[in-house]
DNA sequence: CGAGAGGTTGAATAAAGTCAACAAACGTGG
DNA sequence: CCACGTTTGTTGACTTTATTCAACCTCTCG
């Protein structure tokens, strides 16, 4: 609980950003803790009656853009929550391709996967500057246990990180390219109006290699299914700014298609 | 903890099976009461100390092949393990059609996605017939609070199917149809081996089209790369008879490929 | 203002899906 | 136990889709 973003910074050094890694000592010191209080009310929570006035800090950590969180192989302690930022998540595949998971962002958790084996199985990067919360698993499931709401809450992120990677299966399975890309803006725009930012208009914060790697496409695919959505009117692209003209047309496109079913699978539907 | 499977079996009725389903009283009473002490062995753990003389059950639930254990929608309110069988779990997609998302079997925990909104957001469905392991979520919490061991084997189980569900999304993102394929036949291979069966030759209790769901494909495509395993003698296949002759090259078919990465940022790699 | 990373677009290619016809396996009842 | 209908799996020919490659454009930021 002392030298806060150091520690994760001097670990997994980036070079865009080494010259602003040496001087977290800048955040004020209630930048870097974050009362157990501060959590419950940021997860919409009660406070543990247990626990009323308890004096209890989580750390609080900055990260620069392009900064890493934890790589794939790190030892695993904590698990994260974005208090604001946008980061992404990948692993590294067999062959060294790497996979983009998702992009997390405000409220959302990071680094799971790490408690199966107690080593991290993807790495998170900052995509800008960020806040997390750093919650050790093990101070986790202490509170939990004299707090039920935290228990509750913390099954149902999990589940709910579960839920989100079945309809990414779902979509990589069987929709085509432009349906995956629709989801996509169709996915972020919802994300940004429950944050209260625009749902209309907004800058993308990921590459387009990034998006493609998201949706297992590649760059030129995504960036031509930009084109025809705003070729179509349903948007407008300039590079990283986006604006959704007619979310229910890229709705329509997301929930439409359906390849992959295959043919004689098909006429075996309609026998019926 | 009354009238075993029939409560399952009643609400979720399956065509082929009803004539079999009136009689589940032909159990004996002990196969369908699990102890905490069985489940404790079962999940290779210990007891917990606190309840080292306390008689507890868990339901013990039979399925017929063909049988639903639960579908989407359905109100949540236990999580299941696999003892004996197998299983599917799918998600219907927005257009209608079955996601296949994974292959229970011996130890696979099954249900984690009903707990973020109480009700399961994919359907079970037994390949063979089955005996699963009923453990009420709020049982498992209460027992998991005076039970570390249990508590700790609870958050990794489901932090590996999170992992699982990764590694899925990364070979839907990037790899082809036949290196998909050759991973499902080994990770097939590898999990039978662990249930102690034989790893060379086994009995696929799915569908090619199930298959080709899970990874993605069409139908033919699967059946095609079975094929083509077949004629270079990595494999021999025989409607769902599979033997393999060579784990090493399917494990090459695996790891090797790598498509979808888009030339323009495959030579970028290369100029650096 | 210039270099380099990031993005777009067209043309060619490869990969997987589609359609169709057939074959093998299954199981049900005569 | 065999015959027959149904379901499941295979294979070939063709089409569609997305990737690949290459050239060019355009932002950004140092």
């Amino acid at each position: 609980m002392n030298s806060p973003s150091v520690a994760v910074n001097r670990t997994y050094p980036f070079p865009k950003v080494v010259t602003t890694i040496e001087k977290p000592e800048s955040h004020g010191s209630d930048s870097c803790r974050f009362s157990l209080s501060d959590l419950c009310d940021f997860l919409g929570i009660s406070m543990p009656s247990s626990r009323k006035n308890s004096e209890f800090y989580f750390q609080h950590l900055q990260f620069k853009s392009g900064q890493k969180v934890f790589t794939t192989g790190q030892d695993f302690s904590s698990i994260y929550i974005v208090h604001s930022g946008f980061l992404k998540t990948s692993s590294i595949s067999s062959s060294g391709g790497e996979q983009i998971l998702c992009f997390p962002m405000k409220g959302d958790i990071m680094g799971v996967d790490g408690i199966h084996s107690k080593n991290y199985k993807s790495e998170v990067t900052a995509l800008s500057d960020c806040n997390l919360i750093s919650l050790p698993l093990k101070t986790l499931i202490l509170l939990a246990r004299e707090h039920s709401e935290l228990e509750e809450l913390m099954y149902r992120m999990i589940s709910s990180e579960l839920i989100r990677e079945q309809e990414m299966i779902g979509i990589m399975g069987s929709q085509n390219a432009e349906s995956r890309v629709a989801f996509f803006l169709v996915q972020l725009s919802d994300r940004f109006q429950l944050m209260g930012y625009s749902a209309k208009s907004f800058i993308l914060r990921m590459s387009r290699e990034e998006i493609g790697s998201y949706l297992g496409l590649s760059m030129e695919t995504v960036s031509r299914s930009f084109s025809q959505f705003d070729r179509i009117g349903a948007i407008n692209v300039r590079s990283r700014h986006v604006s959704i003209n007619s979310k229910e047309v890229l709705e329509q496109l997301f929930k439409f298609p359906e390849s992959k079913i295959g043919s004689t699978t098909k006429s075996r539907m309609l026998a019926k």
